[in-house]
DNA sequence: ACATTTAATCGTAAAATTACGATTAATACT
DNA sequence: AGTATTAATCGTAATTTTACGATTAAATGT
């Protein structure tokens, strides 16, 4: 209950969901590309990114400079099956 | 995206996640039957209910002094597909 | 060595969320 | 008519979230 409450605020925002799909389409990230993309300062990209992981969503390796995101397979099928979980528990007794 | 994480919010608390489980499992409640299971004060309650209300989640039809809570069918399958979709496009290029 | 680049962190402000008690409005009961 | 019940709303406080610029730390390039 309160882990699916987590996954989902860890989604819960736009700019989170834009970071996620970048990095499902470009495979990785550094902080730099995404802020590039989105309207938010660095800084503020930055926490999204700290927030993503410490959800357990995404991974960050340091490359000398920079910082090589990359989706976390385990968090993500655990966010799957998670919020999967959870809309059928629903469905199955909305309908 | 923003509809994804507006959905996403609308179950990021547990207590929200709560009442969506009480709903499946009742059918039906009134916010007083929610209010005496959850810990949480009755205005807290109709709180979180009107927040689910807004995010077409649940349907509350007035009947007499009470209010007849139920799983919206039509959300509830836009929430299940909508996160289903988000977490399909994560997983299929994390693995 | 010195400047540059990159991203994390700090400090801070504004806004949103969460929770509560008190009040209100509407209906039902006596 | 008067009381009780139910849930919504109001007012408010505390906390959390979101965002920014400035600073820092670490690595790279000159």
């Amino acid at each position: 209950m309160v882990r699916s409450a987590d996954i989902a605020k860890a989604i819960a925002h736009p700019a989170r969901i834009a970071i996620l799909k970048m990095l499902a389409q470009r495979n990785t990230c550094f902080c730099g590309d995404i802020t590039e993309v989105l309207p938010l300062a660095q800084s503020t990209v930055s926490q999204h990114l700290k927030a993503l992981k410490s959800a357990g969503l995404i991974t960050g390796k340091v490359e000398g400079v920079r910082t090589c995101y990359c989706l976390n397979t385990a968090g993500i099928m655990e966010l799957k099956s998670t919020l999967s979980e959870l809309s059928n528990e629903l469905v199955e007794t909305c309908c």
